[in-house]
DNA sequence: TCAAAAGTGTTTTTTTTACACCCATGG
DNA sequence: CCATGGGTGTAAAAAAAACACTTTTGA
């Protein structure tokens, strides 16, 4: 087959981004009482990856993860957190790019820039699930949810870093009040403890939850919202100030 | 002045390294109620920074401030913990090498592998005060360690790095037990809630403090400690297993 | 025998946990 | 009028904070 003109354009682009230096980013997502991730599926390959991406040289590195992100979701002011650097020796240094490109038609010099080693600045990002539109990128065919139990085998040691991703999202839940920007602008109090749950992966009291979150007071109460269920309605709340 | 052969060597050794990425390192210590950092002098100029250095091109990070540490310290089996990376555009793009370079005798080239584009990892580390063998890198007169609260103005973001060395170590310190690292293999209560109280910086109440420890049950009590002092001999402790 | 600091004990307060109750709603 | 889930109340348990008492020691 012979190559896209994007991916031959990307794939001569190295001169544009900081040398062995990437940044991947676990993208979570909550719906169906279910934590996702977004996952991206390869061209002509079966090989599943985090969304990624390379630093401009005079950009922010926070602001690639920003620009990634938007690219993959189109949402601006995501909540992202930096959590480790992925930094093993021989990171990178793999067949996954080499086999990729050559499914593509392309075959890579020995000294291509993606063939380096690279470092991985790991960070993740916690969206509104019904806001996100996943998009793919110039390697990917598709780009979707997964649950996060249910995760495909993924290249290099992307699995690795949700789980450490999820680790530290675990840590700031309650540290960093961090939970609300999985959800839709605005929520029941239900539905924000089926999230504490499902990143807990614990069962929580109703009454002491909903006491701890109003007792924070950083939750404010709206209408209630008409369910058409036969029991009483449940207000609506909405986070105070994102982020 | 002519320059030294190590820093003519050192200055002609970045293909050994990974390009545009740096660690630098947060040592910290504990002497005499207070929490000291490691902080080099610059020869020639009044520069003052934190011990750092470059990643080989085949080793893991973590192995590279491992080095670094034990280059500054003397010391192997250091704790130490990534905790951010510093990625501002600009960063390591001001003068600050070309001045120390010229200070000591050498022009650095417009494309000098040193005046790219930085990113660093922030590392901190624990280290027993008493065992800690400060020494100077090719870069410094002098290594030495500096009151927490009496810092002098560090190159580049280096104050910051510190800053948020300390409020990690901070969060981490009931989060991993990570204190013991800082005081000797034995130690008395006293000293151990000493160190917490300068960590945290505020005062503990002294019963409290030790029933907590102790009902961790990870510390061991030895024998008693003679202090000549006019009042009960305290008991050592010795922390179970570091790290 | 006194002051100083160590070790332990006790009380009070606060927080967390568990469970109970009542309410609105649709079928 | 009943089952369902929502909101609030209360009692019990646990943890944290505050304070008190006793012991050892050198001067």
């Amino acid at each position: 087959m012979s190559p896209s003109k994007e991916l031959v354009d990307f794939l001569n682009s190295g001169h544009l981004y900081m040398p062995g230096i990437s940044i991947d980013c676990v993208i979570f997502g909550f719906h169906n009482r279910q934590l996702k991730v977004l996952v991206l599926q390869f061209k002509s390959t079966d090989g599943y990856a985090l969304p990624g991406g390379f630093i401009r040289k005079e950009e922010h590195i926070d602001d690639a993860a920003r620009r990634i992100l938007e690219e993959r979701t189109g949402l601006k002011e995501i909540y992202l957190e930096q959590f480790h650097v992925f930094g093993d020796s021989e990171r990178g240094r793999d067949d996954t790019h080499r086999k990729f490109s050559r499914a593509n038609g392309i075959e890579l010099e020995a000294d291509h820039w993606l063939l380096q080693r690279f470092l991985s600045i790991g960070y993740y990002a916690l969206v509104d699930f019904s806001r996100a539109m996943p998009t793919p990128d110039v390697f990917s065919d598709t780009c979707q949810w997964y649950d996060l139990a249910g995760l495909p085998d993924l290249i290099l040691d992307h699995n690795r870093i949700v789980q450490q991703a999820l680790e530290t999202l675990r840590l700031m839940l309650d540290n960093k009040l961090v939970g609300f920007n999985l959800l839709p602008e605005t929520f029941t109090m239900n539905e924000l403890q089926a999230l504490y749950e499902t990143i807990l992966d614990k069962p929580l009291l109703r009454a002491n939850f909903q006491r701890k979150m109003l007792s924070l007071e950083i939750l404010e109460r709206l209408e209630k919202k008409w369910t058409g269920k036969a029991h009483k309605a449940p207000y609506l709340y909405r986070f105070q100030d994102r982020h």
